[in-house]
DNA sequence: CTCGTTTTATGATTTAAGTCATAAAATGTA
DNA sequence: TACATTTTATGACTTAAATCATAAAACGAG
């Protein structure tokens, strides 16, 4: 995350997306840095028969999209905010001298990147070789660390929909609910009001 | 990739590893930042009933095993030399002072960071929403562009045996099988003394 | 060259997760 | 407050990929 006032002072400007309004689109070649005042963005692809794929979901103060920005490469997904959102937006040519001119920015992109590869090298292994119980746990898990999930007397509330944590780690709904029954019976978790707290 | 010279000028050292010989383990903390001079380099996780799960295969002048290091956290993987190979390793306090610096190399750094979250975001996507056919095809074409499988009048060969196909996509062999012979079918692959072309 | 190991190959069978159908809560909104 | 939409839930059925069994070809070490 790079500070508010750092991002203005190189022209960064805010903007406003409504529910379910799309940051950027697939295909699409990048052109700002985009960070999160406020709201929700969603990363996802679509498969051919429409299926969704969540590549990440990210909160206040996280960035978004970088990769392909640093590549010059087309964005492999779509951005759409979930809620209401204010989104920073730096325009490259900006945002290249800003890290020109602020080394130690660099660093914290370097440990912002590695710790979403961290997320992805566990999940990849998670998805493709275990059973969905072992799934969902590890998707809570790790979001309970890096999504920073609130915390309440029941426990770390888990504020994704069981479709979302499908989509979020390859499964169908139907499976996701009948995963977070078992882990329930099994003590892993708690349900509450159909709210899923661990 | 940082060059062999600046390497070895804040104090690399050239290790060499036989076959099959682990470069680090799985639940350990880094010590070093790795680079290969010669040789070949899997990472990969193992779950409960020892199935194997390839993060990625790395070739010479490629480096692996960065996310951790930056982010002092244990190894999410087992690196191993596949063939008999030469790394150079250098010592993170080392490394930390070759990257401050020389303030270049972070942008490369980030570069590399961010072309593995590219591919793990399409490798990701494409397990988890696709058919094998599907997978096993998207594997091979992102390792034709980004591991520089070598190209004769036959095409592209994919040195890679069915079983590390099957760990990279999380198919099994006997799948991975079939869905190439079903590609050569199709015509969007060959398979000339067993080895398979694109 | 020989023998053991690895890799590729193929058919039969099983099974876990997907699909389909249907509905009741919960939530949002006009 | 009423109604539409979304989310959670459950049972029955289907299916694609895993599993199991077996073997031939290729490779590699001695």
């Amino acid at each position: 995350m790079i500070s508010q006032e750092l991002l203005e002072k190189y022209g960064a400007l805010k903007k406003s997306f409504q529910k379910n309004e799309p940051v950027f689109e697939e295909g699409n070649l990048p052109t700002h840095y985009y960070q999160i005042i406020s709201g929700e963005i969603k990363m996802s692809n679509y498969n051919d028969d429409g299926r969704e794929f969540i590549q990440g979901i990210f909160y206040k103060k996280q960035s978004f999209g970088e990769p392909p920005l640093f590549l010059n490469q087309r964005y492999p997904a779509n951005a759409i905010a979930v809620e209401e959102s204010t989104i920073l937006a730096l325009n490259k040519p900006s945002f290249t001298k800003l890290l020109e001119e602020n080394p130690a920015i660099s660093i914290q992109i370097i440990e912002n990147l590695a710790q979403r590869l961290y997320y992805k090298s566990i999940m990849s292994a998670e998805i493709s070789t275990h059973d969905p119980e072992h799934r969902v746990l590890k998707l809570i898990d790790y979001g309970i660390l890096y999504f920073n999930f609130p915390k309440d007397n029941n426990g770390y509330l888990i504020h994704l929909t069981r479709q979302q944590i499908g989509d979020l780690t390859g499964l169908r709904v139907e499976t996701v609910i009948r995963a977070i029954k078992n882990l329930e019976k099994k003590g892993e978790l708690k349900i509450i009001k159909r709210k899923v707290y661990r």
